[in-house]
DNA sequence: TCGTGAATACTTGTATACAATTCTTGAGAT
DNA sequence: ATCTCAAGAATTGTATACAAGTATTCACGA
């Protein structure tokens, strides 16, 4: 639909290694504190260290990884003062990017996320197997349209990397059916604000989505208090 | 004083490379645009190619070198736009960091502050030569020091990214007197702020600091027009 | 039994060699 | 003269080999 991070067939090394470790991290085939041997790596994936290395490198600067020197990479771990900042640092650009893309949403992007957040709507209503994992996606859809409507590469690339580790941490288990029904609410009222032109307005509606999940976040992990698997649908 | 970006001795090939490279960046050795060979850094640099391809690899990420897959890398180029976009991000976030930093300062980083900006002010009215470079470098220390004072190491990597750029425009040189004298102000004042604990001013006047700055590059930018180095002391 | 330390095994860091891709050059045809 | 396309050169991407540093283990002494 939008620009999806990784077009590219995955032709390269890489691209290959990179994929494969970033998706067992997120599958917590790689849990988090897990010590990551390039060799080893190397040998599973079916490439040579090189590339492994340099996914790993990768992975380190988007916050995945925690890298220490001539000694080994570790799986980032994350605490709950992490993500609170996590959020707290989303809430803000997200805002400043709906602020943007208020006032430069052309009308057929605008279509497309309100078709998004009606469709939301329905797959909660009608429920089924994997209806989380679902509305998961095009969550994700949404969030990047309303990215490619600011039209600002630089602030793209920064959102990018915030927004992708929510996804590691086990997304969107942690909602609450009220908690889940005010998040698509205020997709429905993200468009209305688009609708509007309200720069102010969709900004402040971004914050509180971001915030809201933040929250939601933060009680089910303080409710653990153990290392279980985490979640957020912002 | 504050924690530096390199405190490291720079003992390994990569860490060679990456400040050798973006040395010349900087410099303007490497002008905006310009292919970076990696046998020609590596022969030049006095290590293998392996390195050099990380070191060009992070600089990349840091948004300094653009990347073509299976061609070269070439030194970012930054339009006017880009600039604009740059400074309104880091408006927002270091706006969000100066108050977190009135919420969180201690009295000795507050006097360090508040020294740094008299020394910032003393040194513009002695002049001399270079004084422009030394004040650059007061300027750094200070927002590190905030930054710092912010104590949000997430923020501060995204921080480090976005204020690294600015240096890389061969920075300051163009603010007129009146500019220069209205930006060390913005320093007392922050200083001000922090000692209030007043965390909405203290974001007020950082907003308005970087934005100032943003005016004065692109003011500049338009004048020349063409390609020739920028500026901005923010 | 527990701490200490040196030898060894193992992992990362770097260099080099090879493969694959892209860019350049130049001959030929239109 | 210009365009096309293929062959060659050059450069990036990947694999492997080697060097340097780190962790582990086991013997020895307190």
């Amino acid at each position: 639909m939008f620009r999806q991070r990784s077009p590219r067939v995955a032709s390269s090394a890489v691209e290959k290694a990179y994929s494969e470790i970033r998706a067992r991290i997120i599958s917590g085939h790689l849990p988090q504190g897990a010590r990551l041997k390039e060799e080893d790596l190397a040998l599973e994936i079916g490439v040579s260290r090189t590339p492994v290395r340099e996914a790993v490198r990768r992975l380190a600067q988007e916050g995945m990884v925690e890298l220490r020197p001539n000694s080994g990479a570790l799986v980032a771990k994350w605490s709950v003062d992490d993500l609170v900042q996590l959020f707290d640092l989303r809430a803000t650009l997200e805002g400043s990017v709906a602020s943007l893309a208020a006032e430069r949403m052309d009308s057929a992007t605008l279509a497309t996320l309100r078709t998004l957040a009606r469709t939301m709507e329905v797959t909660m209503r009608e429920g089924g197997p994997h209806f989380l994992e679902r509305i998961a996606e095009l969550n994700d859809s949404f969030h990047k349209g309303i990215l490619a409507a600011a039209d600002s590469p630089r602030l793209s690339r920064m959102m990018a990397q915030l927004v992708e580790l929510p996804i590691v941490l086990r997304t969107f288990n942690c909602y609450s059916e009220e908690e889940l029904r005010r998040s698509l609410g205020h997709h429905v009222e993200l468009v209305a604000a688009f609708e509007a032109r309200d720069a102010v307005w969709a900004e402040s509606v971004m914050k509180a989505h971001v915030l809201s999940a933040k929250h939601a976040l933060v009680a089910a992990q303080r409710a653990r208090e153990s290392d279980t698997p985490l979640v957020a649908t912002a």
